[in-house]
DNA sequence: GGTTTCATTTGATTAAGATCAATGAATTTG
DNA sequence: CAAATTCATTGATCTTAATCAAATGAAACC
């Protein structure tokens, strides 16, 4: 996955600041904050030495310091839970953010470590607050990250709560597709940078099962994959499969 | 479930805003919200005739234009699926604020339904803005609202993610008798305003595996339930129950 | 008050996915 | 480069919870 092209934004030209090439970037703008606003953005930002696979981005009980923008590679979130064993919270993709569920704490509860070469934009969170208070879009684009957080949380919680093995794998594919389309990335092909037991532990299944779906999944024609690569060769028919597999729960609309 | 006394809180006497039977109000005042700001929070926002059991608070796909804190009662908000099912995706205690996932597309995602009678606070999410960008505390309580959000949803995700059904009933039923206590009400004994449908929904099972396990944990000694009200007997054997099963996942910490 | 309707409980059977066990491929390390 | 280690796949068996089916209990309606 290399750096997406800038598609059509408004002037660029005159902006020297490093936010230009960050994903997040496609995110900000659009949304009232002006070039001015935006290198007054980029001022605050510390860029980071890559990580290299397996590095941690922030471990549970850290301190919460910052935010952080994922401009290349990828990242997963976890929580230990009791005696060793972990539980994946999530995938984050170039252009996302990780960090806002320590906002409260202020502390970090879970570890981010990166499931490749890496790298991220750091954003001191006080200085965020600070710079927030005098750009009312930037505040209103943070609340706005936020929600889209819970609202993706809350797919996922769907996905978990019903559904089959099938659709789990299936909607997590076609949502690692979309959020990477999104971004200006191949929909339709990329490379899974997470293991199967990633993946396993993510949509509460056996890594068996996971890797069965996959074998299964190819020889219906959905996808081939080898190894980390995948091609969503039918899109359609994936979608089909995530969707809640028969009668989920019979409630009904009813009346008020 | 009546009104809560307020604990011990700074001289309310002088207070003659509403919010200060609001349970909401015990979220705000410790952040840094003094009486005068409280007041002028007071005054944007609107109260509501109470809803009854069944009636709607907002509808998906209504326009976001506020907020709501319950005051009393509560609440479920689902998203309905394809074709008439739906998926439950939380319950809504008193001093929650229900509406967050809406800020992102200005509109709601899901619906939100009175379980039982409730009175809500509306909160126009444009007036709170504007006294955002005057009270610093207030957006910085607003993002930490959010974050915590994200936090349960995440907790929710491990939940539904891995365990048996046991675990995720247990852990239902703690999280209910938790939230309850931070609000002052008894953690031990409450009435679940949702249905056996509601919680089978929520958690991903069947209604026929619900009502099973609520008998089993009723010979096990763990609680008392009869209809609606709950008595947990046994909470430390309960949190037990609540934890990953047996051997999760079995990624032991590496190093960096 | 009695009937209808809906919610809950209980039992029997089935199916999906976990677990156990083993092998094969790939990456890392010395 | 070979050995070691991790990761992925495949097969066989077992467990859990879903599904099917029915009965009971509670609440809403006329």
């Amino acid at each position: 996955m290399s750096n997406a092209e800038a598609p059509n934004v408004v002037s660029l030209s005159g902006l020297k600041a490093a936010c230009r090439n960050c994903s997040l970037y496609h995110l900000c703008l659009p949304l009232g904050i002006d070039a001015d606003d935006m290198e007054e953005l980029d001022r605050i930002i510390r860029r980071r030495r890559p990580l290299r696979r397996g590095e941690y981005l922030f471990q549970p009980g850290d301190s919460f310091k910052s935010l952080y923008a994922i401009r290349s590679g990828s990242v997963k979130t976890y929580t230990p839970t009791e005696e060793g064993y972990e539980q994946v919270t999530g995938f984050h993709l170039p252009g996302e953010l990780v960090g806002l569920d320590a906002i409260t704490r202020e502390c970090h509860p879970c570890a981010a470590r990166a499931l490749e070469t890496t790298s991220v934009c750091e954003i001191p969170f006080e200085r965020l607050e600070e710079l927030g208070a005098k750009i009312p879009g930037l505040q209103r684009q943070l609340l706005r990250l936020m929600s889209k957080e819970l609202l993706e949380d809350e797919q996922l919680m769907m996905l978990l709560g019903k559904k089959s093995a099938e659709s789990r794998l299936a909607a997590l594919l076609l949502g690692i597709s979309e959020r990477l389309r999104q971004r200006g990335f191949s929909p339709r092909e990329f490379n899974l940078s997470m293991s199967r037991n990633d993946i396993a532990n993510y949509l509460g299944l056996a890594v068996e099962t996971v890797s069965r779906l996959f074998t299964r999944f190819q020889s219906d024609g959905l996808l081939t994959v080898e190894r980390k690569h995948v091609v969503l060769l039918d899109r359609e028919r994936l979608a089909i499969l995530a969707r809640p597999s028969g009668g989920d729960t019979d409630q009904r609309e009813c009346r008020p």
